[in-house]
DNA sequence: ATATTGAATATTGTATACAATGTGCAGTAT
DNA sequence: ATACTGCACATTGTATACAATATTCAATAT
């Protein structure tokens, strides 16, 4: 009898829920960049040792979400102008690739979810959720991909952004216009123009950087 | 008076020094990718606990280098041929946009470094040395670039197919080919070209992922 | 000969304990 | 009032210890 041990070795040990548990946290920005994260106090939170929770900021660190400072603790890391720019030109560079190739096999599942997501980006009232509802419209949208590596990437870059953009719920001006470009992204991934979904999602995603300079500019009058 | 206290809490831990070890034999290849790491070994190599060598593991398994399988250890991470092109497509896609960058504000000392490892590539006659060689050279030229949140995927990226390429001692073949589209890029820097230099970087990322192919269609047969 | 079982072993994940050292505040001097 | 000093405290980094469980290999059954 064979065994199909598939799952092999993939129980969740707590350093791992620890992990997803701050990494929410920072990106949900209930943990503000520039706060520190004590050990001990994660620790108590979870009831564990401080072990597992040290092993999940070693990765969150790895990640750049956070820093270690001896003594001090680890630091949600800020986020500089410079660094937003990069991120975003690297989003806009690799985004469009990977919706390009998941038109090109995308289920209909998928496109079915997404429009869910969308809906749900547009009808939300609770502003704290849009940023939530917009990221999974988009990775709904690169799931069928087959691309991890470029995923995993944007991901991080992703998360990388989020924590200081929902933390200062930027999004609330643009909500329309998101929402139009969003049906727009759809429209192309319906009609399986991998060209026009990329080019779609390049500005859409250009266009939210431009949006967010803005906003900073307003906020240093 | 003041303190000038720009190495605050820089002092490298064990669990760092560990880290950039570990590193450096995978992507030097001394450890080939499907051997497993057992943190006793490690401990007991660099007289310390294994806790310092899990903070390094998880480092590393953060980065993708290393796998994590309960009770069989950390696996040195395979490389499927989908990875591979998935990691030179973004290798062509960000690093002709670091050197663009780069070339923009780039120094006298750069350059002359830059030519210095160009040429140790050239001259150099041990083979396990050539990786190393190249990855200096290219990283010196991006250097000037201030883009550091490119240089640590690019970085990043690079150690990815490194691991697998100095394993294999692939670049055997190329090397004089690569030496002159070094030159090249060489040449688009001093003339302070960055279109150029992007272009030929691209290219030369192209050619050796083509060489890559190349050879591995040829161990098949 | 091959398949199955079970106990010893190996290996990881985590708790506890301790050492090192920076931080913060009270007390003191100017 | 402000600047300095020293000590208690807080916090991290690591060693040791223990628990859980997969792996391995010899013994046994088929």
């Amino acid at each position: 009898m064979k065994i199909f041990a598939t799952d092999l070795g993939k129980t969740a040990s707590s350093s791992d829920v620890i992990f997803d548990a701050l990494r929410g946290s920072i990106i949900s920005g209930q943990v503000q960049a520039g706060e520190s994260i004590r050990q001990e106090y994660i620790a108590n939170l979870f009831n564990v040792s401080r072990i597992p929770v040290r092993e999940a900021l070693k990765r969150l660190e790895a990640q750049g979400l956070v820093q270690s400072l001896r003594y001090k603790g680890y630091v949600v890391s800020l986020l500089s102008h410079a660094e937003t720019e990069e991120i975003y030109e690297i989003r806009a560079h690799l985004e469009p690739i990977v919706i390009e190739r998941s038109v090109a096999s995308m289920s209909e599942e998928t496109l079915e979810e997404a429009r869910e997501y969308c809906d749900l980006f547009n009808t939300e009232t609770d502003a704290t959720k849009w940023g939530e509802w917009n990221r999974r419209f988009h990775e709904t949208l690169y799931r069928d991909a087959q691309r991890p590596y470029h995923l995993k990437l944007v991901g991080e870059a992703i998360d990388r952004v989020d924590s200081y953009l929902r933390a200062q719920l930027i999004l609330t001006n643009g909500m329309e216009k998101a929402h139009q470009e969003h049906l727009g992204i759809i429209d192309a991934c319906i009609k399986g123009d991998g060209d026009l979904a990329a080019s779609r999602t390049r500005d859409h995603i250009l266009g939210s950087y431009k949006m967010l300079i803005e906003y900073l500019n307003n906020q240093k009058k």
